[in-house]
RNA sequence: GGAAGGGUGGCAGAGCGGCUGAAUGCACCGGUCUUGAAAACCGGCGAAGGUAAAACUUCCGUGGGUUCAAAUCCCACCCCUUCCGCCA
């Protein structure tokens, strides 16, 4: 099922894990102490090398033997030769090889495991810190308000257009339905995003499977280590996808393109599918955090030398829809603590919520460097004919239901309507805003 | 789901159990020729590990087996194609 060609991709160069070892190690552990401690991946890793490359080298060594006897056995055979001393001896050599070779492949695999369980070395642009209270605050648009608004599930609910409870006897708890004009914006947004990004940001729309396996769910770093966190389908050994970014960037997996077809740039919309194990009483009302979402997503595949250039696009790109559904937010600059185990960088960006009096996350781009482009096998062929792994970046542009939340919220008017940003009319019928129904409840 | 056929390098497409990491064609790169281009001709050209560079090892859908030796034989699984059934 997943091939070999998944324990060769590692998250880091391994040259550059043994020789520059130490400085990688001072890197990483800006992510937290625990991630470098002598059980973790990190700790492992460095032992598990050592002895899987010894393993190796013997195995290799006998084999290269029986290359070599087994040539001139055939030789000897076919000019009618006597060649039973080195078939005897052969039997001998295979046997050992057979043995040895069953624990070189335990040893590569114990190493390539821990090395898939170790997170990417942060950039050194990346801030110092272990909690999200020191991401940096790079810029702000608009102006936030700062009156008293209800949350998004009374306008919501009072407008009939969002139905928690229908959602929990469809479900359960974390999902919603939609109704009316709440359905249809939930429409209207998507087809937004996605002309705004294919149109004026020059992407390459592709659909996708809301589905992806195991090998493609390691290629992107949700695999082997966040399982639990991933809705499995029982008969299957797969997943439903928790973002875009792993079906659209395992696209090109164990692909070499060449440099000529860089950057690449594929937006796409799906739904996402969280078990939010780890969230348990967080945001539990609403539609902030729901098992089942929609979100456009924005996805490239860059030079390494253009990640963080590439990153500045995608992040302008996903802004862009902000500023066009004339939402406030903030730019934040994650902080090492903080990033994803994937990621090198990360910009999230955080709409302004009125009823929370505070910015929430709406967006997150990120640049992973070579870190996906070596799990996933994702390489180009530069000018000189060498061959090395993409850097690949991803960012949402926008999670559409946080969008619809934040629509609702910032456009909310004192007589219970929604007024509704300019650009989005012409995607909803010509309507200008929600009124709330006209027979009392 | 049933039946049959098939999965080989970027693509196409050979391959007798040993001399095949793999013919040939296309594509690609370098050169000759040309004012330039095309054509023609000559040369090069898979990936991963390993090395200072070599040597060397691995990879012909995946996993296992037979053998001194497997792309080549056997078994299981996956995928694709065609026909049938079912179906948005």
């Amino acid at each position: 099922m997943m091939s070999q060609s998944c324990f060769w991709n590692k998250m880091i160069d391994r040259k550059a894990f043994r020789k520059d070892f130490d400085v990688m190690q001072a890197a990483l552990s800006r992510r937290g102490a625990d991630v470098i401690t002598a059980d973790s991946s990190w700790g492992r890793a460095r032992e598990l090398d050592e002895q899987q490359r010894q393993c190796k080298a013997e195995t290799e060594a006998l084999q290269s033997e029986r290359n070599r006897v087994s040539k001139l056995i055939g030789q000897k055979k076919s000019s009618g030769e006597d060649a039973s001393a080195e078939l005897a001896r052969m039997g001998e050599v295979s046997r050992r090889v057979k043995a040895l070779e069953v624990t070189a492949k335990e040893a590569e695999e114990a190493f390539a495991l821990a090395m898939l369980e170790i997170p990417n070395v942060p950039h050194e642009s990346v801030p110092e810190g272990d909690h999200e209270d020191c991401n940096v605050e790079i810029r702000r648009w608009g102006e936030p308000r700062r009156d008293e608004v209800p949350a998004h599930w009374d306008i919501g609910e009072r407008l009939k257009i969002l139905d928690f409870e229908a959602g929990v006897k469809l479900a359960g708890s974390r999902f919603s339905v939609l109704r009316g004009m709440g359905a249809r914006m939930e429409r209207a947004l998507m087809q937004l995003m996605l002309d705004l990004h294919v149109d004026k940001h020059g992407y390459e729309e592709v659909w996708v499977p809301a589905i992806a396996n195991r090998k493609t769910m390691t290629g992107t770093g949700q695999l082997p280590k966040f399982a639990e966190d991933l809705y499995k389908l029982e008969e299957e050994d797969a997943f439903l996808i928790p973002t875009a970014e792993v079906p659209v960037t395992n696209l090109y997996q164990d692909d070499i393109l060449n440099f000529s077809q860089l950057p690449i740039k594929h937006c796409a919309y799906t739904p996402c599918f969280r078990r939010e194990a780890g969230s348990a009483g967080r945001d539990v009302r609403g539609m902030i955090r729901q098992h089942q979402f929609d979100k456009v997503e924005l996805v490239h595949l860059v030079h390494p030398d253009q990640a963080l250039d590439g990153l500045t696009s995608l992040l302008a790109d996903a802004e862009a829809v902000l500023q066009a559904l004339e939402l406030p937010y903030r730019v934040v600059d994650l902080c090492a603590g903080d990033l994803g185990f994937s990621a090198q960088k990360t910009f999230d960006i955080e709409v302004w919520l009125p009823s929370q009096q505070c910015y929430r996350e709406i967006s997150s781009c990120s640049s992973f460097g070579q870190f996906q482009g070596r799990r996933a096998g994702i390489r180009y062929r530069d000018a000189d004919g060498k061959v090395n792994p993409v850097a690949t970046l991803n960012g949402s542009g926008l999670a559409i239901g946080r969008t619809l939340v934040a629509i609702l919220e910032n456009g909310w008017q004192q007589d219970g309507s929604v007024k509704l940003p300019k650009l989005l009319h012409q995607y909803v019928g010509g309507r200008e805003s929600i009124a709330p129904p006209a027979i009392p409840q």
